[in-house]
DNA sequence: TTCCGTGCAAATCTTTTGCACGGTC
DNA sequence: GACCGTGCAAAAGATTTGCACGGAA
């Protein structure tokens, strides 16, 4: 059972949506994706180079190409960029299927946990219509003290 | 009608809470609260910086104080950061008496504005009872095209 | 007089860019 | 064969830190 037996999921439409926008293919893009398909929960670039290089891929990925790869991704609506009040920005898919999410993050020890509800986008949608702006995306960060953190 | 006739504001709630802290005063921490004091939405540390030295007070403010001040007040709970996604974090006073607000951030021009929406705290309130997280803050930023933008 | 607040300059750290090589088309 | 994707090293930019001085308590 290879991760590659699912269905069509989100870094085939990625592969497909850089092809379509006229790149050429690319082993570092590719270990990127795919390592990016597998998270639950949005990566830094340092972690994501870290977790390539952990992963042993027959090739090393820099972290400039990273970067570069995170930056396209981004332009494409493939990625989006998650900003926790911590030191480095974090990325993550956006996936068409499945509800999208926002962020929990605990000051104390830097946790990042993803969570969603349904009330919430409702309101976001409906005032999404009366703001002077043609809202395209919208970040929700809770910040607060996780249950390990609480107790102390 | 100067700026100081007014009733106890934010600027002295602020200087009460810092002394309270144990702080002795500054000339440039003043100089940052009172700007802060009289801001409708949030500033960088280096538009802070500029704005100190357009005002052409007695004394040049350094921006290493600037972010010195903002971390301090941070620390306090007296100001707030916020991400807008652009280079660099900007802050704004965190209010008792005002409703708080949240930005609109236009991705072509940068423009950020606040806005405010009851229904939407509302959402947020709700939900923050049922998370893995005692939240103490949370920041909402939504993306797109101002109305100067969009007509490109 | 003690010690904090501040300016200045240097250091740190994240992210970006220049350049050359190797692979894709 | 042309040109893009990538690694490496250097650059750029935001923020932090070390240090010494002047002012607040």
């Amino acid at each position: 059972m290879t991760a590659k037996a699912r269905t069509i999921g989100w870094a085939d439409r990625a592969e497909a949506a850089l092809a379509a926008a006229g790149h050429r293919r690319g082993g570092a893009r590719h270990a990127v994706l795919e390592l990016l398909d597998g998270q639950r929960c949005a990566l830094t670039a340092l972690e994501i180079e870290d977790a390539l290089r952990a992963r042993g891929g027959s090739r090393r990925v820099s972290r400039a190409s990273v970067y570069r790869i995170l930056d396209e991704l981004e332009r494409l609506r493939l990625v989006q960029r998650v900003e926790t009040g911590q030191a480095m920005v974090r990325y993550e898919r956006v996936s068409e299927r499945e509800e999208h999410h926002h962020h929990l993050v605990c000051d104390e020890c830097g946790l990042v946990m993803p969570f969603s509800d349904a009330g919430l986008e409702r309101a976001i949608d409906r005032l999404s219509k009366t703001v002077p702006l043609t809202v395209s995306e919208h970040e929700i960060v809770l910040h607060g003290a996780c249950r390990d953190c609480r107790d102390d």
